[in-house]
DNA sequence: AAACTGTATGCATGGTTGCTCATATATGCA
DNA sequence: TGCATATATGAGCAACCATGCATACAGTTT
């Protein structure tokens, strides 16, 4: 019970169902994430991560990259569910549609981090 | 988004998971809810008022008793999946089997709210 | 009308959560 | 080694939420 009780819980926070459907587009990183919702790195990461420990998603290193995509596996059969109650949620959604087309656009090389650091002096 | 968020909210929560998958058994008034998981029957009320606002279920008045069933028209095309995903997260459950071993002999006429008044002098 | 039973709700409270900022860690490259 | 970039995390804060108690409200029965 507690694990799809995780999965819910994960999937009732518009920052992580905005997320999750934008994974189930393509495996993505955290700055592609960020880029697409126009979101602070960390709060991306943070969503992600939450996803990841429900075992909605999965992540795996990429260089400097950290790769998030579906666990469809460990899901097993509510996948196809899971999938489809998400993508009905958002078809449609101005917001949704917006991270999805951001979403084409972002490149993994741009920098998306501010660096308070590297503006002193 | 919104309608699909509540929805995802309203079953991330243990009490209300539970009432949703007692109800997806049958029709069933506050106080069958609060008999069948043993708890206090506010709770029970509150847990089905909080999933009829997200249209999850619906009531009807008979008598004294209110029933709530899952209000299917409103869920639309979502409904054999939300179904599919809460009978798959609580099959073989310990504590759902026995909500649901006990609804099956709760009866509508026995008094389940005590009251502090009646038993002053 | 009063008494009884089922249901809903105002309130206080303890707990949880999502966010941002600053900082730390991880990897690649010069 | 030192620097740059990507990602993760600790701290603090504000907002939200689930719960129980007492009480109010809604029908029924007498």
């Amino acid at each position: 019970m507690q694990s799809a009780l995780n999965l819910f819980k994960a999937l009732s926070d518009e920052t992580r169902l905005r997320i999750a459907n934008l994974v189930l587009e393509r495996e993505c990183s955290v700055c592609e994430i960020a880029q697409a919702m126009m979101i602070p790195h960390t709060r991306a990461s943070r969503g992600l991560t939450a996803l990841c420990n429900t075992g909605f998603l999965k992540a795996k290193r990429d260089g400097l990259w950290v790769l998030y995509s579906i666990d469809d596996e460990r899901i097993g059969k509510s996948y196809s569910c899971f999938r489809q109650l998400i993508q009905t949620a958002l078809e449609g959604n101005a917001v949704s549609n917006s991270d999805k087309e951001r979403l084409k656009t972002t490149v993994r090389e741009s920098p998306c981090v501010k660096r308070t650091k590297s503006l002193d002096i």
